[in-house]
Order: structure tokens, then C-alpha cells, then sequence
DNA sequence: GCAAGGTC
């Protein structure tokens, strides 16, 4: 008898095998892959782990078409490229299967880690699910796995199962048919090949972008004015604001200056108040992610490769978490006296252990299979670390020796002027004890302003009042960090995936700008696309309703296949109405689509979203298109007649093209086309006659800009 | 190739 443990990932695949061992296990792999052979009670056990997810969705049969549901389990080194590491994985289950004749599943206990123990069972190992048993447990220390394996449950959960395949069918079904829909749109009218996408998480995320691009577009700054007064003491400036920090009404803020002035001022009153400020709680992926951003920006995405390479040297803990509380039997002292070896840390090392007790603060969020990030205590080499993994480092060590440290106290003062009855109010604020900003100081921000003692009843020398007009301001542009933060808040999205959608985002020409987010005029149109046609699709409450199905499936009340038959039927109708309404949709979105690529190219920017096809991929692609619609509809301008939109179109008899009104009968505007070259709108009207669009004429090795009309000076130049 | 979700 084997047993073979199957892991959701390396790291657990070893906490297992050695809390189950008596002894040690052996370590053994298969090509790069690490499994551990070990016996517990007489009876052999094999550990081996997955990679996260090893088998992904994918259609069944290779087309560009819309609508598509016919879809299937694959490898995702099959389904996705820069996946080929997890083809090891797959082997080696598969391998480690044959020697096994029970099985069981000791993957993360949510829904995505019941998929994984699902798939690799049936699809790797070639094993029935329903014939393995499950591990359960929510943290890996020994005695949790210990005790989970003497409590092991029958069966895998198949409610939690058949949820998570209802989320990855009904995420592949609105996601890909969706950005399908969009980019045929574009397609049908530019006839470029441009990537466009959407889905549960992305359309939310990109519409709460331009939200905030629209409240900036509308917002109408209203003026109001500050009164402040400037005053002296002790051969030092001052400046005391009044008391209603903003009065909109330009005539009182005159006469209050008027009255101010006429004193005399003195001191009413001085408030001083003293406050505790305790650590921050230790890092979760999200928190570390909006740190590392403030206080190096980088960018969310960067910030988790930077804190995996960490991961992987074992210099830091799993950063896919969203606890912020350290494990309870974490050996601190431990850690902190390896910390003390370095030079830097170790003052505050010896401080922290000087302490005698070690208890850290703690977070209000926990995660049932991580703890929040922490240094392990191994210690990186002089030299080993980059720039960027130095900093990161930094961060996090800081972070959780911080945690242990005393509170900061800051006092504030207020001192409240009185003059003319108007009263004034100059603040100061100051560190009085350090405690925890001794270590952490260098990565928050707070005031130092030091007042000189005012006492209750002294005459203040004022040396002016004065009015400063200002205006409101529109609430600011999201950056990174805080986009993740809202997205976070709302509950779109994982720990582990947020940072790398929005880099897609960025990819698709969506939205650009480092540090302050702002959406282009494609982004801009997409949202405007899908409010009109898929208002789901950017709405949070798909991924509410999503959840709320899969709690259901888990409760048994639904099945996933009615799950997934309700969302296919309604997305059958809104797809139907997309294809229906392709060209004008196409024509909405190309009109920006032109700009951004003007725009991208004056910033020499390379848009990794337009490439270049082979003609293989070309003549497949343009058979597809032309059996989807015998009419590809190229949009090359507008009607300088009707103002309709001029596309290129094809002579019934003789096959050949020309450009016609898209107004035909009612509009009889046509000009002659060459037949030779691929025709690219322009966007442009011919500066020559003013009337009809300019289009690129694209051969094999030349390609060259004509007016429409044939008669145009324009066209008589180039040719003599 | 398009999603979102795991993970190296």
C-alpha cells in the first residue's frame, strides 16, 4: 500500500513530508521536480506537489469565432505560453501515480484548491476523484498536519469542486467570447488585428478608471478663500489659519480680514494633547504592495516578483497572503537575534530582545493557509541582494521588528488666537518618544513642527492677515497602488492576481502613466461600448452574483452545470445583439483607436498589442473574417455628402472594390479604388480638397497615402 | 488569443 499526497505547491509539499515523517523523509525528484518518499505507521507515503493550477481551459476546436462554449480541460503549458515549467509537474504525478494505489488531496482548502487536487487526479494522475480523500487543515505547522492526517476526510469536497470549474468555465465564457466581441468590433472597421479585452475583473477595475477620468472631466472648481495670519515670536514666522478653513464667499472672507485686523490678538487658549501610536501590523501582500509603491514606486506587480525571488531564497515568508498576524509558533527570539547579524538591524535587535517579552501587533485580516510576510532570520550575503531586493528587504525587516517595539507617543498643540473676537488656530506636532519610528521612521511621514511655549493671555505680535483665493481641486487620478486598494475593497480580484490584471490593462492600451493612472481615449471607449451593450461586464456585482452561485453549488442547492447553462443562454442573447451591432460598435471604437496610435507613436512608443502576422496566420485569419461576414466593412472615412461613413466595398459581378456611402441608396457618394494593396484608413481628411479621406495603400514593399477622389490635386503631384 | 485563478 502507497499513499500518494498531492501537494498545491513545492514549499507544502515539504512542510507535509517532514511533519509526517518519523524521521526524516527522503527527498527525491523527477527531472526538477522534488517529491519525498516517507512512513508513517508502517505505511509508505508519497508527497508530491503541484504548481498552482496544472490544467487550464481551453475551446476544443482552434477558431477566431464568437460565440464560443465548447470548451475542455488542457495543460496550461498547452493553453498558455511561459507556462512550460508546469509540463514537469504533470510528469512527474503522473509518474508518482503509477506507484500509488490511494490517493489524497492536500491542496489550499478553498475552491481553487479543490480544482487543483480535482484535475491533477483525473487529468495527471488518470485516477477517479472520487476514490481520493482529502487532507484538511488551514496552517502548516506539525501538529496541524499531524492531526489532519488522522482526521482525513472520505472525499475531496465536491461541492467546493464543482464551484470552483462553475468560476473557470463562467469566467472563460463572458471573458474570452467578450474580448472576442470587441475585437472582431474593431476588426470589421480598421481592419487591424488588435487584441481587446474584458472580463469580470478587468471591466470593473478599467470602468472605475474612467469614473474617476470623468468626475476630473466634469468637475467645476469652486473658488474659496483662506484667511491666515501671520505673526512672530521670538524672531521667528508663524502662520495661525482661521478658524473655517474655507470660506466661499469672497465678501466675508474680506470683511472677517477687516475685523481680524483690528486686534488686539492674544492667546486663548493652548490645547496640548499627548497620543500613543502603535506599530503597524504586519505585512499582508496588499499592504506590502501600497508600502513598497509610497515609499520606492514600484509598481504593485514588481513589488510581488521582487518578494517572490525573496521567497525563493528563503529569505522571507510566502508573500501570497492577505493575513497580517505572524504565526503564533514562530521561534521570534530566533529570528531576531539571526537579524542582529547585520549591522544595521542590530541595535534594534538587541533592543527588541532587551525587552524580555516578545509580543508583535497584529492585523484585523487573516488568510487560512499563510501568515503575513515576515523575514525568516537566514541571512543574505553581502552582495547577493540587487538594488531593488535590498529595498524590499529592507522593508520587510523593518516591518515586522517594528512590530514588536514599543508605541511612538506624539503630542500636538493647538494655540487658539483670539483677535477681535475671530479666533485663529496654529498647530504644531512633534515626536516625543520614538519607540517603533526608531525602526520604521524611515518609511512613514510624520509632521515635526516644533512651536515655541505660548502661554494662555500673551499678546501676539501679528505681522499681517491676509485672504489667499484657492480653488477645489477634482478628486486625484488613481495610481497603482490605490487602484489595488479599491479593487481590494470591493473584492474583485485576488491577492495573487490584482497586480498582474492591471498590467494587462496597461498592455491592452487601456490606460498608461507610472504613477498617476489615466485612461486613453481606447480605454475610454471600450467602457463606453460595453456600458451600452454588456453593462455586467464592468459591473462588480457579476463577480457578487458569481460568488453567490458558487455558494450555492457548494451548498448543493445548485448544480454548476445549471450554473453554467443560465449564464450561457445569457450570453447567447447579449452576443447575438454585439454581432448584430458590430460595425457601429467598431466604428465607435476605431474613431479613438486612430488617435491612440497617432499618439503612441509621437511618444515612440512600440505597441506591443498590434503585431504582425504571418501570412499563414494572415489568409486564416481573413478566411474566418470573410465567413463570419461576406462584408468585412473598412471604415475609411466620412461621407463629405451625408456625412455617413465611406467603407470599402465589393462589385457584386465583377468582385472588384471601391469605396462606397454606407447611406446607399439614399446616398449614391463612391470613388474608385486600386485593387492592388491592403487599404488602411488614416483617420485623415485630404488637406488638398478638403472633402474626401485619405487612405494608405499598403503593398508588399511599399505602402503610400491617396486622396479618395481621383481628381484631387494631391493624387497629380505625387504622380508627377 | 482572448479571462481569472493558482504558482515557479
Amino acid at each position: 500500500m502507497t499513499t500518494l499526497i498531492i501537494a498545491e505547491k513545492p514549499n507544502v509539499a515539504r512542510k507535509i513530508a517532514y511533519a509526517l515523517a518519523e524521521g526524516k523523509p527522503i527527498r527525491k525528484s523527477i527531472g526538477k521536480v522534488p517529491y519525498y518518499e516517507l512512513t508513517r505507521d508502517g505505511k509508505k507515503i508519497i508527497v508530491a506537489p503541484a504548481v498552482g493550477h496544472l490544467f487550464s481551459l481551453a475551446p476544443k476546436e482552434k477558431t477566431y469565432g464568437y460565440p464560443v462554449f465548447d470548451i475542455h480541460w488542457v495543460p496550461v503549458y498547452v493553453a498558455e505560453k511561459g507556462k512550460s515549467y508546469t509540463k514537469d509537474y504533470i510528469k512527474a504525478l503522473k509518474e508518482l501515480a503509477k506507484r500509488a494505489d490511494e490517493f489524497v488531496v492536500a491542496c489550499d482548502y478553498d475552491t481553487e484548491g479543490e480544482v487543483i487536487g480535482y484535475t491533477a487526479l483525473k487529468y495527471a494522475c488518470g485516477v477517479d476523484p472520487s476514490k481520493a480523500k482529502r487532507m484538511r487543515f488551514s496552517a502548516l505547522t506539525k501538529k496541524d498536519l499531524i492531526r489532519a492526517w488522522y482526521n482525513l476526510e472520505p472525499t475531496i469536497n465536491f461541492g467546493m469542486a464543482d464551484a470552483g470549474i462553475a468560476r473557470h468555465i463562467l469566467d472563460w465564457y463572458w471573458g474570452v467570447n467578450l474580448s472576442r466581441a470587441l475585437s472582431s468590433s474593431l476588426r470589421k472597421t480598421s481592419g487591424k488585428w488588435v487584441i481587446l479585452s474584458t472580463g469580470r475583473v478587468q471591466g470593473p477595475t478599467l470602468k472605475f478608471l474612467v469614473d474617476r477620468e470623468r468626475e476630473i472631466r466634469d468637475f467645476v472648481p469652486i473658488p474659496y478663500w483662506v484667511i491666515k495670519m501671520i505673526l512672530e515670536k521670538n524672531g521667528e514666522q508663524y502662520t495661525a489659519t482661521y478658524e473655517k478653513d474655507r470660506i466661499f464667499d469672497e465678501e466675508e472672507a474680506k470683511r472677517i480680514v477687516e475685523e481680524a485686523k483690528k486686534g488686539p490678538a492674544f492667546v486663548e487658549n493652548v490645547e496640548v494633547e499627548q497620543r500613543q501610536r502603535y506599530p503597524p501590523h504586519p505585512f499582508d501582500l496588499g499592504t506590502l504592495q501600497r508600502e513598497a509603491y509610497s515609499a520606492f514606486k514600484y509598481s504593485p506587480k514588481k513589488t510581488l516578483d521582487i518578494a517572490q525571488r525573496l521567497y525563493e531564497r528563503a529569505l522571507v515568508s510566502y508573500p501570497r497572503t492577505s493575513s497580517q498576524k505572524l504565526p503564533k509558533n514562530l521561534n521570534y527570539k530566533n529570528i531576531i537575534q539571526n537579524l542582529a547579524k547585520i549591522q544595521e538591524y542590530k541595535p534594534h535587535a538587541h533592543e527588541l530582545l532587551g525587552k524580555g517579552i516578545l509580543k508583535p501587533v497584529e492585523g484585523k485580516k487573516d488568510d487560512p493557509a499563510h501568515p503575513a510576510i515576515y523575514p525568516t532570520g537566514e541571512i543574505p550575503k553581502p552582495g547577493e541582494l540587487t538594488k531593488e531586493e535590498q529595498n524590499l528587504y529592507d522593508l520587510i525587516v523593518r516591518r515586522f521588528l517594528a512590530a514588536f517595539a514599543d508605541p511612538a507617543i506624539r503630542e500636538s498643540v493647538k494655540v487658539i488666537i483670539n483677535s477681535n473676537n475671530h479666533h485663529f488656530i496654529l498647530s504644531g506636532s512633534r515626536t516625543i518618544k520614538e519607540g517603533w519610528l526608531k525602526i520604521y521612521g524611515k518609511y512613514v511621514k510624520f509632521d515635526e513642527i516644533v512651536l515655541p511655549k505660548f502661554v494662555k493671555g500673551e499678546t501676539i505680535n501679528v505681522l499681517q492677515i491676509k485672504r489667499e483665493k484657492k480653488k477645489t481641486k477634482p478628486p486625484a487620478r488613481y495610481s497603482p497602488a490605490s487602484i489595488i486598494k479599491k479593487m481590494e475593497d470591493l473584492g474583485i480580484g485576488t491577492k495573487a492576481t490584482r497586480a498582474q490584471i492591471l498590467e494587462t490593462l496597461y498592455s491592452r492600451g487601456y490606460i498608461e502613466g507610472k504613477r498617476t493612472i489615466k485612461v486613453t481615449p481606447l480605454g475610454i471607449k471600450v467602457v463606453e461600448a460595453l456600458e451600452s451593450n454588456v453593462p455586467d461586464i464592468i459591473s462588480v456585482e457579476l463577480t457578487r452574483e458569481f460568488e453567490q452561485k458558487m455558494e450555492e453549488i457548494i451548498q448543493r442547492k445548485l448544480t454548476k452545470e445549471k450554473v453554467i447553462e443560465d449564464s450561457k443562454k445569457t450570453l447567447i442573447k447579449i452576443l447575438k445583439e454585439f454581432k448584430n451591432k458590430e460595425s457601429e460598435i467598431g466604428a465607435k471604437l476605431l474613431e479613438t483607436f486612430l488617435d491612440t496610435q497617432k499618439n503612441s507613436k509621437k511618444s515612440k512608443q512600440k505597441s506591443k498589442n498590434t503585431k504582425e502576422l504571418t501570412t499563414e496566420e494572415e489568409t486564416r485569419i481573413k478566411q474566418e473574417v470573410e465567413k463570419d461576414n461576406k462584408n468585412p466593412n473598412i471604415i475609411v472615412g466620412k461621407c463629405p455628402k451625408c456625412g455617413g461613413n465611406l467603407v470599402v466595398r465589393y462589385n457584386r459581378k465583377t468582385g472588384k472594390r471601391f469605396v462606397g456611402c454606407s447611406n446607399w441608396p439614399e446616398c449614391n457618394v463612391t470613388y474608385p479604388l486600386l485593387q492592388r494593396g491592403k487599404i488602411i484608413p488614416t483617420g485623415k481628411t485630404c488637406p488638398e480638397c478638403g472633402n474626401a479621406p485619405i487612405v494608405k495603400i499598403k503593398e508588399r514593399y511599399r505602402e503610400y497615402e491617396v486622396c479618395l477622389d481621383m481628381n484631387c490635386n494631391k493624387n497629380r503631384k505625387k504622380k508627377s
